[in-house]
DNA sequence: TCCGGGACTTAGAATTCTCGGA
DNA sequence: TCCGAGAATTCTAAGTCCCGGA
């Protein structure tokens, strides 16, 4: 297992992120493997046995047929386009209409398949042989230490599934060969060998970037690459880093402020639009909204590219005043709603941006995120848009735990105050969750054991009284009883609490997604001094993942640590 | 100033693992 | 000991932001 490292070791000159890199290549998944002779693909009714690249992309869809993707019809129309392209001109000509493919002995198989595994021992799931994968694929040595790789499997061909409306979702995502792959190393590194019979794209040593390996994907024609796991040294500094230029905003954050409240005032509308999209970032921690190629994505917006469509004014709603209603699609096609009361200025400037505009006309025409950030690193060097949601997320996280937690709480109430506090930051940022399937049921079940350890409690709150009572009477026959029976209560009594609390967080949490925020926007360092303040162990915070990706954080926080 | 390429972080879903209760 | 729910981890899509060239 890999120590963490220490920071103080060595300072990377500017520009220049590593003397010296080396590793195996990325490794590659499996061959396909054709259908057993039992299992058919069928046509209008008729047997069919495809070519082996026709069956390999058949077989793609067969085994998603129980997802709502394979029900929709840009789906099913692009992958029945990417389909064809794979089939034998014969299959072209036979194969016309997806409707009419039967897929259902292929489904049925790969339901058997996820079955038999689940029954398998671990020997039997080849634990030992992955193992052996991931110790020589999941390493590398960087600058003299070896650090884990984050993605190192490449990824698998399959159907592509984007989120949302996505215009592409169904198109296939073809498999990659080593010819694909750039290689990224040292020069005077061991270089990694391809796969036999293959070679490389390109082995290049460019030191300023921190990938492994990269390779264009075929969908979007974007870049992957392979990097680094996210307790490597590299990554923790950076992480750090992030959260160090956070903690400067908070310094002049006042005058940030002050500045854009002035600017709602301003006779140029660049200027009045830039001031009400930075009030936006920064009171709802909206995403800066990047401008995107039509056609090419779901049509998802952040505050610059927000529309006309996605906002409705009112000049009185619920009792306020001047509230901004938002309704609009944002990363991961995650619909965010809010009804937002705002300060009047902001408000008639909104008015003034949409008159004589269409729905789908730019709410802020003379911004855009290039823009944005351009004025805000004037004002603070390497502040950004996204800056605003890592800063008002920590100190969200940092003001509310200090609100709701005592220290004289018990464990389990101090628990509920953390997810309660994380809670009002996923809140803020819109880190929504589709509510877990069996949510109903598993809440009804948790109710059914609450009720039963009530009766449980009354039960023992009885005997304890009856025994009280004999003991006064006649002088107990066992002079333990009375005190073996008061620990029954609060045994009891400890357990129903417990119950209760995460009743409460499980309800309270039913669409929130925690994870997100705790991972990427909330200073470790706020978490670790608290555990240190409340004597709650870090183990019930962080999983051994977040331990080892905040090992910078756990390592140097004192308790009195301020964000 | 605009544009596309490029590198990196952030995101929810899917999959796998683990642990507590029957 | 077995099972299933929930936690943890993995996966990869979808963002942000920077840079360099025209």
């Amino acid at each position: 297992m890999l120590l963490s490292v220490r920071w103080e070791e060595e300072k990377y000159e500017d520009g220049v992120k590593w003397k010296f890199l080396e590793h195996k290549g990325p490794y590659f998944p499996p061959e396909y493997h054709p259908l057993p002779d039992n299992v058919h693909f069928y046509y209008n009714g008729k047997k069919v046995k495809l070519s082996l690249a026709a069956e390999e992309v058949a077989v793609f869809f067969g085994q998603m047929l129980d997802h709502e993707y394979t029900t929709k019809k840009v789906f099913r129309n692009n992958f029945f386009i990417d389909w064809r392209k794979e089939m034998t001109d014969e299959e072209r000509l036979l194969i016309e209409d997806l409707d009419k493919c039967d897929f259902g002995e292929i489904h049925a198989m790969h339901k058997a398949k996820v079955e038999a595994r689940k029954n398998m021992t671990k020997e039997e799931k080849l634990v030992k042989a992955n193992q052996k994968i991931t110790d020589e694929y999941g390493y590398c040595l960087l600058d003299h230490h070896k650090e884990r790789v984050g993605n190192f499997k490449i990824e698998p061909p399959g159907l592509f599934r984007g989120r949302g409306n996505h215009p592409k979702q169904g198109m296939l995502k073809k498999r990659l060969q080593p010819e694909d792959i750039i290689i990224n190393c040292s020069k005077e590194s061991c270089i990694p060998v391809p796969p036999a019979g293959h070679r490389w794209k390109e082995i290049r040593h460019d030191n300023t970037v921190t990938w492994l390996a990269s390779w264009t994907e075929n969908i979007q024609g974007s870049f992957k690459y392979v990097m680094l796991n996210a307790n490597s040294k590299l990554k923790g500094e950076k992480d750090w880093q992030k959260y160090e230029v956070a903690r400067r905003l908070k310094s002049c954050v006042d005058d940030i402020r002050n500045q854009y409240l002035q600017d709602l005032k301003s006779t140029d509308r660049r200027t009045r639009q830039r001031a009400v999209a930075l009030y936006f970032i920064d009171k709802l921690a909206l995403r800066a909204g990047n401008e995107k190629e039509e056609g090419e994505t779901a049509d998802t917006v952040g505050c610059c590219s927000l529309r006309v469509e996605h906002i409705t004014l009112h000049e009185e709603l619920d009792s306020s005043e001047c509230v901004v209603e938002f309704d609009f699609l944002g990363k991961d096609s995650i619909r965010y709603y809010n009804k937002v009361p705002v300060i009047r200025k902001v408000f008639k400037n909104l008015k003034l941006f949409m008159e004589n505009k269409k729905p789908g006309d730019e709410l802020f025409d003379c911004l855009n995120t290039i823009k944005l950030n351009k004025h805000l690193s004037s004002l603070m060097p390497g502040l950004t848009a996204k800056v605003f949601r890592t800063y008002n997320a920590s100190i969200t996280l940092q003001q509310q735990l200090k609100e709701l937690t005592n220290k004289s709480d018990c464990e389990a109430e101090k628990l509920l105050s953390y997810n309660r506090a994380n809670r009002a930051v996923a809140i803020l940022c819109n880190h929504q969750r589709a509510p877990p399937k069996s949510f109903e049921q598993s809440m009804a079940n948790l109710q059914t054991k609450i009720d039963a350890r009530k009766e449980q409690l009354a039960l023992a709150k009885t005997e304890l009284k009856q025994a009280k009572k004999e003991a006064k009477a006649k002088g107990s026959t066992d002079p333990k009883l009375v005190e073996r029976k008061k620990a029954a209560v609060k045994r009891c009594e400890e357990q129903l609490l417990k119950m209760e609390v995460q009743a409460t967080d499980r309800e309270e949490n039913k669409q929130i997604a925690l994870g997100t925020s705790k991972l990427n926007y909330l200073d470790p360092r706020i978490t670790v001094a608290w555990c240190k303040n409340m004597e709650v162990p870090i183990e019930k915070i962080y999983s051994k993942t977040l331990r080892d990706k905040f090992a910078w954080a756990i390592d140097m926080t004192d308790a009195d640590f301020e964000f």
